[in-house]
DNA sequence: AACGGGTGCAACCGCAAACGA
DNA sequence: TTCGTTTGCGGTTGCACCCGT
């Protein structure tokens, strides 16, 4: 499977092409003794006459020992296809949920099965965001940490995903305290304390704006097949908060706390 | 058996972000 | 702050294989 080099610099001194045993064992022998990382300098230590970006490629897609290969069960498919509904071509992002399966095999998987899959089913173009089914939002735990505020889809109650693109909340307290008295109440107007709209005062109704799709990550205790977990700073110093009310956007359509999901689907608020 | 089109997948490419001097 | 290098990502390419004719 040669390829065809560019003529200019020196790449015709690289080898290109499908990797041989030998120098797969090569690279495997060299990055157990002396790590991962500076492919470039690697490759010339290990007299791989490959170019550094290669060597990167074949560890880290397939000779990295915690990498699985192949057999792609049907819950690992099953939601393959909710993230890329949730997340669109973000493979990276998709396969960080996904335990010992990379990026570049999930492109692949997707490319070459499952896009024509989902393109034959006919439901995956009214799941939700792609319609106007507004969601219910459910606070769970209106008193949330001081370290993030997020949210948990839980997708065994719908085969559906749910595609939240930002989210507000319209109403949040803070706690205040007294010099030398540890009680706290809850301050239903604590913007002395927190930041303002910009525009140099506070009403009542804000707090703060964020677009959950630029942070969304997986959290360590989330079983994957179960929850999507959304993490998102909180950027109100270091004082617990409550949630008292909130509003979203899906990626087409909005919604408010108020709506309902049809029948049985929730997202809540929760504790992280 | 030979041929040709379709498919799968590993490797490559270009770009942008991150990093460090 | 700037600039060169490294890393990470998503899209594209092209060869090998499969399968129908």
């Amino acid at each position: 499977m040669k390829r065809k080099g560019r003529s200019c610099d020196n790449q015709d001194a690289v080898n290109r092409g499908p990797w041989s045993a030998e120098e797969d064992q090569i690279l495997i022998n060299y990055v157990q003794v002396h790590g991962e990382g500076n492919w470039r300098e690697l490759s010339k230590r290990a007299g791989l006459k490959r170019l550094g970006k290669s060597c990167r490629l074949r560890w880290l897609n397939y000779l990295k020992p915690d990498i699985k290969r192949g057999n792609i069960s049907s819950d690992e498919e099953d939601l393959i296809i909710r993230l890329h509904s949730l997340l669109g071509n973000r493979w990276s992002l998709i396969a960080g949920r996904l335990p010992g399966r990379t990026d570049h095999e999930i492109k692949n998987y997707w490319n070459t099965y499952l896009r024509k899959k989902v393109e034959q089913n006919h439901n995956y173009n009214n799941l939700p965001g792609h319609n106007n089914i507004p969601i219910k939002l459910r606070i769970e735990s209106p008193r949330c940490s001081k370290n993030s505020l997020g949210i948990v889809i839980d997708p065994t109650k719908s085969s559906h995903p749910v595609t939240i693109k930002s989210m507000s909340c319209t109403e949040v307290m803070m706690p205040t305290r007294t010099v030398n008295d540890f009680t706290t109440s809850w301050d239903k107007n604590p913007f002395a304390s927190t930041p303002q709209d910009g525009h140099g005062h506070c009403s009542e109704g804000f707090l703060k704006h964020f677009d959950i799709s630029d942070v969304l990550m997986p959290y360590e205790d989330c079983r994957f097949n179960e929850y999507a977990c959304v993490e998102v700073p909180q950027h109100f110093g270091d004082e617990a908060y409550k949630v008292i009310n909130a509003v979203g956007e899906t990626r087409y359509d909005n919604w408010k706390i108020d709506d309902y999901f049809p029948l049985d689907y929730d997202v809540g608020f929760s504790l992280f």
